[in-house]
DNA sequence: CGTTAATTTGAGACCATTCAATTTCGGTGG
DNA sequence: CCACCGAAATTGAATGGTCTCAAATTAACG
């Protein structure tokens, strides 16, 4: 969706699927770096900055409105309301990459895990996808393991793990959380970084 | 200077010294999320989104300017171009948490230091601090450890290894780079991401 | 100088990786 | 509907990078 180094001429919401940003390093290795589900503007720092400095990908099928980067910075200047709106959503995103780098950082395969799931589930139930503790997941192992700085074989053995205490049911794209309290605690998950009260 | 979970009612510029943004895990295990060189926000976003959702430290003894947080959207309501810079100031905030994500992520320990010792190198001699490949790094090794999700004493020996192949000189809070070249591709290092070209 | 913080060193343990092979799953064509 | 295929998930065993714990040395500072 979006490539490196390119300048940026739009900006895109996700409307329906699943999308992930991540960066390439020399030796091929790679680092997911965040994951978008519906309704979260993908590269609105990109419109600002105007150079990606990291690519964006769709994970499954899925659709995105693109708002041409003139129209946006137009509507920025005219409607503060907006344009705050925007800066907005632009930190919360910056805070959730902090979380990120304490999860990468300082955390066990276990915790790193626990606390992407608590992350993703949160999030799409607050935007009203799924319900019950039951989510779609698309996400593969390997994604998984790119997510959280793990390999694809440790991603698999921490699962097992999660679901052998019955944290967690991950299977065929879907997710089911078992036990929110515990894995809460497992992946030592806060939520004040998303910013979300309302 | 500023705790979790506090209202912000001001923000602060750091004018001399360095500081630094933290969390503190619920075992007590900490992550430094950024370090912060004179003439930086330390704190912007805290004033928009309102609620700091980490901790900011002084390093050494620093000096900061404090701005009430109304003074700041009064001026960025009627100055749309101190607005955008602020808005960009924080969008690189965030590009540079993205590649700290990637750094404790998918990076062995020797990279980790060496591509946190371009970065701030870089974003020193860009401010005028330092020069001849020598700068102020009043860094302690646990304090190294911690941003890079390492331990102490793991990060003394990377340090001496990248010592022993003479890429840096790092003692008394000094830091002098002797191999440029060298030091950025041990680090994987591409400065893409501090979107400082002028 | 004395005291505490910071750095350095050593050895052993462990978590996560690597490499390779096997099994399961989802989709496709005959 | 079954056979087939590649992708994804799973398993095993060995290796290795980083951690842990503890002690020694050096530097910083009043």
């Amino acid at each position: 969706m979006i490539r490196e180094g390119q300048r940026a001429t739009e900006c895109t919401v996700l409307l329906r699927g699943f999308a992930y940003r991540q960066k390439i390093l020399s030796d091929g290795d790679r680092q997911i770096i965040s994951i978008h589900i519906p309704s979260e503007f993908i590269d609105l720092q990109n419109g600002i900055l105007g150079t990606a400095d990291h690519n964006v990908q769709s994970l499954n099928h899925s659709e995105v409105a693109a708002i041409p980067r003139a129209a946006l910075m137009d509507l920025a200047d005219r409607r503060p309301a907006v344009r705050l709106a925007m800066w907005i959503d632009t930190l919360i995103d910056s805070s959730i990459f902090r979380e990120w780098v304490v999860n990468v950082g300082r955390r066990d395969s276990r915790a790193r895990i626990a606390h992407l799931l608590c992350e993703l589930a949160l999030r799409l139930e607050r935007t009203g996808v799924g319900r019950d503790g039951t989510f779609d997941f698309p996400l593969t192992q390997e994604q998984l393991a790119d997510a959280t700085g793990l390999t694809a074989v440790h991603t698999n053995r921490t699962l097992q793990s999660l679901r052998r205490d019955n944290l967690i049911q991950l299977s065929n794209g879907i997710l089911r959380v078992l036990d929110w309290e515990k894995l809460r605690e497992v992946g030592d998950f806060d939520e004040l970084y998303l910013h979300q009260q309302i």
